[in-house]
RNA sequence: GGGCUGGUAGAUCAGUGGAAGAUUGCCACCUUCGCAAGGUGGAGGCCGUGGGUUCAAAUCCCACCCAGUCCA
């Protein structure tokens, strides 16, 4: 690896400027350097940081300088700057264009994969980028190194080069890199050294130098020229290489980094919030804890920046992510004793951040709301943690390792926390050193892979339907076959993709129709299932069953609608989640904090159906990856990233647009109307909107008026319902009434009914009054079947049978009443026992002051009755499916008793 | 997406197949000039929903719904 190294990074540059190649005596690595006498490479941890109150450069830069400076530094020697649509000059801290990762790590990660793959070209070329990233990697180091950060901006120069030196490579970058740190901003050439690394990641891998100065690495200079393969020429650290197609030029400078060793001051933190650091030195009570006082500065930016790009805080993907270092947050807020919320000391940095990030700013109010919907939510979790702590204390007097572990990764509560619960009432719980990785440990599991299906030599297929999205017919050829399936060189029919089912329809041939059943994907080859016979080479007609396909159009449409209006109503933030088309309905998944509210569904679906009676014309065109980015942003990607350099944008301006495959409309108003039918939480963060289009809204208005009058109906045996207004909203009040969901409401309320008696009609408005009333008498009709009347019990007692020679007496009977009450009531007076049949099972009590256990004999009694019995030594019960034998089963109950207790 | 918890009185929770409980809050009465405290009594439960096993299910089994939490 040291000769790979020696000739990748041996440049004219260092020989011309007269630097020396010297091995460090610390780390073993090699490093350039100008001064002769050198011997360790002035990176952490071989050097210490000198630049601490003796910072190097010009002046102190602030951030905003610095990136300043290096941009226009590259383009006036010919990089372009980028420009998105919102974010403007960077790409969200949420990677939307990229399914593998959650956070925008790394400036390359905004041209990963398909630019650094050469499948699409990149966006400019060269270019200068200042991204801010996020990363966790080190979280429990931040605030307490120094050095580290959650958010910071990864500046990069990048040049793509098909052929080396196309744009350029490994000289030019190191001569702009000096040229820049010593001209611009003044760092002297003397302290800059440049180690030779290697560098891999993400697949790829190249030779790097990193560029330190002062014990400070800031900057990383890659080569990426390798990708990894399995069959590749180079193997470096056990793992094989093969040529990149790309050489890329992938520079990282540390923006804060930078802008730090001009400052020189005591910590990292105080160069990047100063504003943040000072307000919160100034305004805390506990003054020790300076380390959660950097943490705090440092996540509330994060926060400004998550919160402010869009992602909303959930139990999933990102999501999760920003409620981690929200809860973070609010522990730090606790530690130093501070009385500003979290939500104020985000905004405080959204505010610090508008200058040169305006975007966040548009996004205050969501970024408030969530803030205070997650602040009450982990006060909630934190106080029921403590009760279960507590508990726990109560009963074992210290908590162990295991429970510890339980507390944290079932309930959320830190362990840390848990130790200060029990410090208060003086017990020392011990945090094994470990815990994490016995946390990790306890998620270690195996996980199933799914297989990939082996795409077997099968031929394409012509979609026809994506150039035209109304083709009904079309003449094709059959080209393979396998059973029931077949591939035809062109079709029209749709294969189920993107969340819309496949068509349906006809083949002809010879004049026979054959039935399509199902139409499916694989690669670029599109399966048709069908019912019938044909044969390769068989010349075929098809044909599609249009309505099937034109509702689902109008469904597809109307997602994008209904996508729109709620984006227009409720921000930025909201972001497809799932999105499910049906015959009958539609269902769209979209991420946003609470849960909406029955005025916003009220204005979102006026707002949809707004877009239908404008008439919009809906565009459908395929666009180069780069143009439709810088048109329309990363919005593109809700529905999924899909792959190539050319992909299909479908735009309704001014409503909505996104990559997409599906088939939709031409125009907006073909949708004709849009009714939500309803909305759910589905998971924490992510609501689900479901409705229908066209017709299907009045099917469903219809299937809506057909169960309330069933409903109505079954109820107009005892009520009078004097109103019908707002069915839908009726029909769901019922099933709160009754805890079921809608499609249940029939069957409950039969039951209930069934259960219950009332007398007379009764005058309701409506029939959730009604369900309500019923649901109270329900409840005193089943109290009421518990009561037994005394004189029932004056009855059965004068029916007694005294066991002869004791004090004992014997009742048994059949009564409506429920057996153990009236039982029950017999037997609290003494001296009795008691064998009674309800109609569903036979009970027998004992007095407390008789000797007997009943469990002696209530198998024998069950027995009788085809089943069998038990319970407790004075309570049994028991029955069977021979209910016409009760007498003879009470008979015998009295013969056992009177056995056991009679005295001779 | 995967794992782990939980769903019983308004609230917090006990309850391992046999009569639905405790604490707290609520209501009434006693006590008091009044309040707090105390005393006595009372109301308040589709034991998340739907199936199954059983003579018998809050309890066991299956499915679903809801909530919480950790991880990627």
């Amino acid at each position: 690896m040291d000769s790979f190294l020696k000739k990748e990074c041996d440049l004219n540059f260092f020989h011309s400027n007269n630097y020396f190649r010297k091995k460090c005596s610390k780390c073993g690595a090699y490093f350039w350097t100008l001064e002769k006498n050198a011997d360790i490479c002035g990176d952490k941890p071989c050097a210490k940081f000198t630049f601490i109150d003796n910072p190097f450069g010009k002046k102190p830069f602030t951030l905003s300088e610095v990136r300043k400076s290096f941009l226009s530094f590259f383009e006036k020697n010919g990089h372009s700057r980028l420009n998105y649509p919102i974010t403007g000059e960077r790409c969200p801290v949420i990677a939307r264009w990229r399914s593998d990762i959650y956070l925008t790590i790394a400036s390359i990660a905004d041209f990963q994969p398909h630019v650094t793959s050469g499948e699409v070209p990149p966006p400019a070329n060269p270019l200068v980028i200042s991204q801010p990233c996020i990363r966790l990697n080190d979280l429990e180091e931040v605030g307490v190194s120094g050095r580290h950060l959650t958010i910071f901006e990864m500046m990069g120069h990048h040049a793509f080069n098909k052929n080396i030196d196309e744009i350029y490579f490994k000289e030019e970058t190191v001569r702009l890199c000096d040229k820049f740190f010593v001209e611009n901003i003044g760092i002297p050439r003397m302290e800059i050294n440049y180690k030779e690394q290697l560098w891999d990641g993400g697949g790829n891998a190249g030779p790097c130098l990193e560029v330190i100065a002062g014990g400070l690495e800031i900057a990383t200079l890659v080569f990426m020229n390798l990708k990894q393969d399995d069959n590749g020429d180079f193997e470096i650290n056990g793992i094989k290489y093969s040529q990149n197609p790309l050489n890329i030029v992938d520079t990282g400078y540390g923006l804060e980094r930078i802008a730090w060793c001009t400052s020189g001051t005591k910590t990292i933190y105080e160069t990047v919030f100063p504003e943040m650091v000072r307000y919160l030195k100034d305004n805390r009570e506990k003054k020790s804890d300076d380390s959660s006082l950097y943490s705090l500065a440092d996540h509330t930016k994060c926060l400004a920046f998550m919160l402010g790009d869009g992602i909303v805080p959930s139990n999933v993907k990102a999501g999760y992510l920003a409620r981690l270092i929200i809860r973070r947050s609010l522990r730090f807020l606790k530690n130093i004793g501070i009385k500003t919320s979290l939500k104020d000391l985000v905004l405080m940095q959204v505010d610090y951040l508008a200058k040169d990030f305006p975007s966040l700013s548009e996004s205050k109010k969501q970024i408030s709301e969530i803030l205070d919907i997650e602040s009450k939510r982990y006060s909630e979790t934190l106080s029921k943690g403590e009760g279960l702590v507590k508990r726990i204390l109560k009963e074992k007097k210290n908590i162990h390792e295991n429970e510890l572990i339980t507390l944290y990764d079932t309930h959320g509560m830190q362990p840390d926390i848990v130790k200060n619960i029990a410090k208060k009432q003086g017990i020392d719980v011990i945090i094994p050193s470990n815990f994490e990785s016995m946390v990790a440990e306890l998620h270690s599991h195996e996980k199933k892979e799914e297989k990939k299906e082996k795409e077997s030599d099968i031929p394409d297929t012509e979609p026809l339907y994506r150039k035209n999205h109304y083709i009904k017919e079309f003449d094709a050829e059959v080209l393979w076959i396998s059973g029931s399936k077949i591939i035809l060189d062109k079709t029209a029919f749709y294969p189920e993709g993107g969340g819309q089912p496949g068509d349906i329809g006809y083949l002809l041939f010879n004049g026979n129709k054959i039935s399509v059943t199902s139409v499916n994907k694989t690669g670029n080859a599109i399966i048709h299932t069908i019912d019938g016979k044909l044969e390769v080479g068989d010349k075929v007609h098809g044909e599609i069953d249009w309505n099937h396909r034109y509702t689902l159009m109008k469904h597809h449409t109307g997602t994008h609608l209904v996508n729109g209006a709620l984006r227009t109503k409720l921000g930025e933030h909201i972001w497809q989640a799932g999105s499910q088309l049906e015959i009958n309905n539609a269902r769209f998944d979209f991420s946003h904090y609470k849960p909406i509210s029955e005025a916003e569904k009220k204005e979102i679906e006026i707002l949809a159906n707004k877009f239908i009676k404008q008439a919009v014309p809906v565009e459908k065109k395929a666009m180069d990856r780069n143009s439709a980015e810088k048109t329309f942003g990363f919005r593109l990607y809700q529905g999924g990233v899909p792959p190539g350099n050319s992909i299909l944008v479908l735009n309704i301006p001014g409503v909505d647009v996104e990559a997409c495959g599906g088939t939709h409309l031409n125009n907006t108003s073909e949708v004709e109307k849009i009714r939500i039918i309803k909305t759910e939480r589905i998971q924490d963060g992510v609501n689900r909107i479901i409705f229908a289009a066209g017709e299907m809204a009045d099917a469903h208005i219809e299937e809506e008026k057909q169960l309330y009058k069933k409903v109505k109906n079954q109820l107009e045996s005892y009520y009078e319902i004097l109103e019908d207004n707002n069915i839908s909203k009726q029909l769901d009040e019922t099933g709160k009434v009754f805890t079921v969901p809608i499609s249940q409401i029939e069957k409950t309320i039969k039951r209930f009914l069934n259960e219950t008696r009332i007398n007379g009609k009764r005058k309701v408005k409506n029939i959730q009054e009604a369900s309500f009333d019923l649901f109270n008498e329900w409840k005193k009709t089943r109290k009421n079947n518990k009561k037994v009347s005394s004189d029932e019990i004056e009855i059965l007692i004068n029916q007694a049978e005294i066991i002869p020679g004791t004090q004992i007496k014997i009742v048994t009977g059949i009564s409506t009443s429920e057996g153990t009450t009236l039982a029950g009531t017999i037997t609290k007076n003494d001296n009795f026992v008691v064998h009674i049949f309800d109609g569903k099972k036979l009970v027998s009590i004992a007095s407390d002051n008789v000797e007997i256990d009943l469990r002696e004999i209530a198998p024998e009694i069950g027995k009788i009755l085809g089943g069998s019995g038990g319970g407790t030594p004075k309570m049994t019960q028991c029955g069977g499916p021979n209910k016409n034998k009760i007498n003879e089963a009470l008979n015998l109950a009295k013969l056992l008793t009177k056995k056991i207790l009679q005295k001779d």
